[in-house]
DNA sequence: ATTTTTCATTTGTATATACAATTATTAAAA
DNA sequence: TTTTAATAATTGTATATACAAATGAAAAAT
């Protein structure tokens, strides 16, 4: 359905919501063919560029709560795809062999998510509607 | 953290998502004076507007899955502010009069929340996000 | 008039996420 | 140095949402 017959078309809310889910599904498809979700792999490439980096971190990188990512993490690990290392109150996550073999198919998801996406408004327009929501949650985020 | 500290702030499917859930909390707010969460909220005022609507189309009208339709009626059953009058395969859903009682206080929210991210952007630019992100939606819902 | 297909809704189950409470540890204050 | 406070991570529980399967009814085809 077009938006423009939805009542509630012109309420952030409701478009955040909508596109959020729609973009999610894309990049779902662009995710299949390493058999992660999305969030899981973005994580996963987090930790592969910065081995070690902890939950918090990797927490305030995706904008996600730590208890979110605890469990994210929890699946990843028995995926064999990281290692947590917890030694006193701190954990470090560690990208195991098998992740860093999968790297190069994880960049070409982001890939073919990036293109996917390209195609659907253009790059251009793209890239201002990320700057305009990115200029959003940036003010709000206090 | 400032999105442009993030390392996938260019990423669509992060931006849409990390502004999803912000938009979402600051809408949680706007609905707490009358203890709904704000996609019940919406629902409840599809249904003031069009007593009788039937669960395709509030599906339709909201972008949700008609399952999700069905979990959010439950829910607005229990509170006694919608009933469910089904015969044959169709059902149809109308406000009670508690409902109706409290549609200025749904307005309200509706206006609270608006005022709320119009502070955060600004009338105008606020509008035109709406539009950017309406506009990528069009394209991709197929 | 039966059978088949389509359709609207619901149910079972799964995922993503969050909040609040808990645990365990380190740092700070007394 | 003992107590207190702060911190990092986790766990328990709850919400929002979806997909796939099931149900039940109406419409279409034979």
């Amino acid at each position: 359905m077009k938006t423009s017959t939805c009542k509630y078309a012109q309420c952030l809310y409701f478009t955040s919501n909508a596109l959020a889910r729609k973009v999610e599904k894309l990049a779902i498809e662009s995710w299949k063919r390493v058999d992660l979700p999305p969030s899981h792999g973005y994580l996963l490439m987090l930790v592969l560029e910065e081995p070690g980096m902890q939950p918090g971190n990797i927490a305030a990188q995706l904008q996600l709560t730590p208890s979110t990512i605890t469990r994210l993490i929890e699946k990843l690990e028995e995926r064999k795809l990281v290692v947590r290392i917890t030694e006193g109150k701190i954990s470090n996550v560690y990208p195991t062999p098998k992740a860093k073999e999968l790297l190069p198919e994880l960049k070409a998801c982001v890939q073919d998510f990036s293109e996917a996406n390209s195609k659907v408004l253009g790059k251009e327009e793209t890239s201002k509607l990320v700057q305009g929501m990115n200029k959003f949650s940036d003010k709000l985020s206090g």
